[in-house]
DNA sequence: GGGCATAGGGATAAATTTGTCCCTATCTGA
DNA sequence: TCAGATAGGGACAAATTTATCCCTATGCCC
């Protein structure tokens, strides 16, 4: 495993939760366990750009930091699920504000963040 | 400038703002330019931990997608203001949520942040 | 002049995150 | 028996982000 170099920065509210939000992933992962897609194969195939490795480490952060838990069935062929914690739970409004401000503003975001891609050779000196 | 690989996702709004607040300091930035810290070195010192290069490259990025403006004076010494945009603008009251939960948040984010952080040399099989 | 503050950029290195490849294990169904 | 679904991990490579170092330029102050 990894292991930081370089401590985090935990001053104020945006440092701590840019430690367990922070992930490709793991805004996606809380939002599709909310919704009800609770089982790692599901989320992978939720999330097909994402390796299931990836997933996988990522849960396993979200757990860790107690937004999820996983519980796991004894049964064959295994069979796993997440859900979130009452602490995870509250962090829900606040994906979902991301979320909404994203949709609200779709067009200009794509406009803009696109524009930035696709012309970068042309130097602006 | 480094140039993409692999394109990203833009499918729904959480990607979106991904694109534009996805960066170690962007978010500390927009909120500092908003409580009124306009001028580079003063943003600089207000975030002492990412280096002039790094926010540089990061208001940059913010400008280029709208969220701020950059307004240069004709002076010597060089003066330069950021401001927020109006769509900049709208996307503070998200931060604000973000901060919010991190702040009420705080002893508990704390605790499970720094637990995983002091022992990753123990093994748990 | 020398040093500091202002703002910023290029080249490159380091850190970090994410992805790929391959392996384990069990039961079901063809 | 062999393939596929289930869940997951180790080793390593690639991508991406962030940091470091050094450079330019001007005016002020001592």
């Amino acid at each position: 495993m990894y292991e930081r170099k370089i401590a985090p920065n935990l001053n104020c509210g945006l440092d701590l939760i840019g430690e367990v939000l922070y992930g490709k992933w793991k805004i996606r992962l809380l939002w599709f366990i909310h919704i009800g897609h609770q089982r790692p194969s599901e989320l992978q195939r939720k999330i097909p750009d994402a390796s299931r490795r990836v997933l996988n480490v990522q849960l396993k952060e979200l757990e860790d930091h107690e937004l999820i838990t996983r519980k796991v069935y004894p049964v064959v062929p295994p069979k796993v699920e997440y859900s979130l914690t009452e602490f995870g739970k509250t962090v829900i409004p606040v994906i979902a504000a991301l979320g909404e401000w994203g949709d609200k503003n779709e067009e200009r975001l794509r406009t803009v963040i696109l524009r930035e891609l696709e012309k970068p050779q042309l130097g602006e000196n």
